[in-house]
DNA sequence: GCCGTTTTCGGCCCGACTGTTTTCAGTCG
């Protein structure tokens, strides 16, 4: 049967809100299903999994009747309902909704009218002049059509690592800043709640004439066309294919702006429901409260007037972080400056020829570590080749490097050093490197490099043994996903983070954008089950070293406080956790 | 269809922008 991941579920759920909304259906009944639709799209862990942990109803927005559709889903490959309410409507209308600009209503009445089947009989019909003819639809949709299909291509369907559109954000910032009426521009969005991958940038721009903010924008070089420009918002696709949405105010009121900008969309819908409760109403204007509109300049200021608690924005995802907020319960989440050394980083030390090894020395990196004010830091090159050496070999290479290492030790002043080693948890579960070996080493980070597609048990099994063996302080990246590349491997989590809090094994957050794992869910899921974490930015390069941010920042998402992350520890008590 | 420090029934965020219109519907975030 057909594997159904998230993606497809969550499009699967907006054709059904389209669906209803074509059909004319209660209106909440189609945004029940869009906003379904949207949550699971966001979500980090895979449903087929939560549903089999029946976990279904963690994900905000399933209810029970979704819930059942989706168990049905699972176990037969398909909705008879789902069929049913789709099987009444043209079927060419669902195609169509890839199209920008076109939402149900608007491709309903094209299939049916026109009786298109495809965005290619859609694009006929366009240059046929036949759209502008049909009431409703004029000239200049016809075009807007001609012009939504032709980018239908470039625009991609991957959302952008952090480290891709941070970048293109910069540039629109240094654009918008060097504007004289620019008093402050900042990226919001998916990329400011620090989201693994975010789908488009925004940003938002406090000035007295907003209106003249928008006009520079629009001279931005890279825009490839602009989506809209009214006096306030604008958005534009750029030439690389990312749209930019900006959206400027008043500095005055620049707090809600913020606030209203930087979302989740889940979050605001959640507040604007409780602040209706409170007889009040809260727009990116500000908030209406007692027949006033009041104003502010900072989020804080927003969220005190709420009663609540300043929000951190990597925790607004409508996951319990406003009740935490009402409550004076919001954890305080850990800090970059809280990181006291980084211990999974790959030297260009050659442990064995053509290895994949890393771009610096360790005096180089050494260097950088010190400017990072580290205390410590671990070396973790990769173990020698199993299949091509022999035990012997591995551990005369293994000595090799420790006689350099150590010599590294008694040299460095001020930081202190292990001998680390990141090792393979091969197929069988066993170690790459024998037990004679480990014993030579401070400690070892242990991951699976191999064989990522293995079944839910087996891959639990080579963790759990790896869990178990006395000389494992960490497990690098443990869900082994490469952000649009590669999925999360299945594992039994529980009983993984339970093996782990029983025997003070570190599960890695590690901070490579295209890692950046665990995930921000289990992270959670881990803290609630007594797991310790750490997190590693695995540097391969200096400049990798940098990449300790973003692995703070699914630290945050996940709730992580300094207390449960290992590396926040001064050495003293760090060293307790090797053999040093 | 979802959800609950406002409720298990009866509500459901708020506003900008565009095009086709003569006051609004559709789409988007």
């Amino acid at each position: 049967m057909k594997y159904f991941s998230n993606k497809d579920i969550a499009k699967l759920l907006k054709e059904i809100s389209a669906a209803y909304e074509a059909k004319g259906e209660n209106r909440f009944k189609v945004v029940a299903y869009d906003s379904a639709a949207t949550s699971i799209e966001h979500a980090t862990s895979e449903l087929k999994d939560l549903w089999e942990e029946d976990k279904l109803n963690t994900i905000p927005g399933l209810g029970k009747s979704i819930q059942e559709h989706l168990e049905e889903l699972f176990k037969t490959g398909k909705v008879k309902h789902f069929d049913s309410v789709k099987k009444s409507l043209p079927q060419g209308m669902f195609p169509l909704l890839d199209i920008g600009g076109l939402g149900p209503k608007s491709a309903y009445k094209l299939a049916r009218e026109l009786n298109v089947k495809n965005v290619e009989d859609l694009k006929r019909a366009a240059k046929e002049g036949k759209i502008s003819k049909l009431s409703g639809f004029g000239e200049k949709s016809e075009e807007e059509i001609l012009t939504a299909i032709a980018e239908l291509s470039i625009k991609t369907t991957n959302r952008y690592l952090l480290t891709e559109a941070f970048p293109v954000a910069e540039r629109v910032l240094k654009h918008l800043r060097s504007h004289k009426d620019c008093e402050r521009a900042e990226p919001l969005g998916s990329l400011r709640r620090m989201v693994a991958t975010v789908g488009d940038i925004d940003i938002a721009v406090a000035s007295k004439n907003p209106k003249a903010i928008i006009e520079h924008f629009k001279k931005f070089k890279e825009i490839s066309r602009l989506l809209d420009a009214g006096p306030r918002k604008s958005s534009a696709l750029l030439l690389n294919g990312m749209q930019v949405d900006l959206l400027a105010s008043s500095p005055r009121a620049f707090g809600a702006l913020l606030q209203h900008f930087t979302g989740s969309k889940n979050h605001n819908v959640h507040l604007r429901e409780y602040a209706i409760s409170k007889k009040m109403s809260v727009s990116d204007y500000g908030i209406k409260a007692g027949g006033k509109l009041h104003e502010f300049k900072t989020e804080e200021e927003f969220y005190r007037f709420l009663g609540m608690d300043f929000i951190e924005p990597e925790l607004r995802e409508d996951s319990g972080e406003i009740e935490a907020a009402l409550f004076r319960k919001l954890p305080k989440v850990i800090e970059v400056k809280d990181i006291k050394g980084d211990i999974h980083l790959h030297s260009n030390y050659p442990i064995e020829p053509s290895h994949d090894f890393g771009k610096d020395s360790f005096e180089a990196i050494v260097k950088r570590a010190k400017e990072l004010d580290y205390e410590y830091i671990g070396f973790s090159d990769h173990s020698p080749g199993f299949s091509t050496h022999s035990e012997a070999q591995i551990i005369k290479l293994i000595n090799r490097r420790k006689d350099k290492i150590e010599q590294l030790k008694t040299s460095s002043k001020n930081i202190k050093v292990l001998n680390l080693l990141e090792i393979d948890i091969l197929t069988n579960g066993q170690l790459s490197v024998p037990e004679e070996g480990l014993k030579l080493l401070d400690g070892t980070i242990a991951g699976i490099h191999s064989s990522h597609r293995h079944n839910k048990h087996m891959i639990t099994k080579r963790l759990m043994t790896a869990i178990s063996s006395p000389y494992v302080q960490v497990i690098s990246h443990p869900t082994g996903r490469l952000l649009n590349q590669r999925e999360s491997y299945d594992a039994d989590w529980p009983k993984v983070f339970e093996a782990c809090s029983k025997s003070n094994t570190l599960l890695e957050i590690n901070a490579c954008p295209n890692r950046l794992d665990l995930t921000d869910t289990l992270i959670r899921e881990a803290i609630k089950r007594g797991v310790k974490l750490m997190i590693n930015t695995d540097a391969h390069d200096l400049k990798h070293m940098d990449n300790m941010r973003f692995g703070v920042a699914v630290a945050r998402r996940g709730w992580a406080e300094k207390k449960h992350i290992a590396n926040t520890l001064p050495w003293v008590e760090f060293r307790k956790i090797f053999r040093v």
